[in-house]
DNA sequence: ATAGAAGTTTAGCACTAGCTAAACATTAGT
DNA sequence: ACTAATGTTTAGCTAGTGCTAAACTTCTAT
């Protein structure tokens, strides 16, 4: 190449956005568990694994391998042939994702997507709004008839 | 179990949520290649192996494996050693993730979140809103100043 | 009490996406 | 024209997330 090509400025920064996303990435999946598992035990006391494997639309020896996942990073207890439930970390994680969920939902729809489509969007983008992004959400929802 | 657990109703709908998220994860990588290359194909007319590794914050053999997929797919074309370029879809691809990338953003300062964070989480939304959930933005953003 | 249904786990496969280190090709500068 | 720097590719590893099929437990109903 002719002359030295500049990198940009903002390389750094560009790259950071991405990386941010492949991070986000690693935590989705244990928040979708902990969600569910949440929900779960919230409507009938217990969560298993097949429940688990319904909704999420995967196998359940998927789910199992999941699990292991989540119990190792102290997310969940679980004993062999028995149902699944969460430690103090697990709930605030569920707790936290749920709130998130929520306020998403809740924006989309008073932006006038509509309900299916803003459930389904906010599946994916609860994962990926910031602390800031989220409180801008709440701000318009507790204006725009949340 | 005791007695026979209803399903819920609307278990099907919830697994169709998460099943478009990892749908729209396979989609995500492609799209932010693609959509890199172009810039980078506009900036300096053609992108190379490490300008792309460097803004994706990924090594360089990582890139080579992606860019093989690619081609595949038929969005790019490459010959060994030489520069990175787009076919006809890759083109499409790149344009329309622009867009929805543009969108996201300018709707994300609109809302008030400063600029770092409405480029870093667009990175990561920019690939989970539907169709309508971006004219729904994309009118927002045409009413409070855009 | 036991057979069969339902649920759970294990084993083994495939593919994606990342990494490092080493080999190879191209380009620039003397 | 050659050497050194730069850029690219290959090889081989790890780990995550999905699958099917088979083995094993537990529960329910006769």
């Amino acid at each position: 190449m002719a002359l030295a090509r500049k990198k940009g400025p903002s390389a750094k920064l560009r790259s950071a956005a991405f990386k941010r996303v492949r991070a986000d990435h690693q935590v989705e999946l244990a928040e979708d568990y902990v969600e569910l598992i949440a929900d779960l035990i919230d409507e009938r006391a217990e969560a298993r694994g097949t429940d688990i494997a319904m909704r999420l639309g995967v196998a359940n020896a998927t789910v199992v391998k999941a699990l292991k996942r989540l119990q190792e990073q102290g997310l969940i207890t679980q004993e062999p042939y028995r149902a699944i439930f969460l430690t103090g970390d697990g709930w605030k994680m569920a707790d936290n994702g749920r709130r998130k969920h929520r306020i998403v939902e809740g924006f989309l729809l008073a932006l006038g997507v509509n309900s299916a489509t803003a459930r389904i969007d906010a599946e994916g983008i609860e994962h990926h709004v910031s602390a800031e992004t989220l409180k801008a959400m709440a701000r318009f929802l507790a204006r725009n008839g949340g």
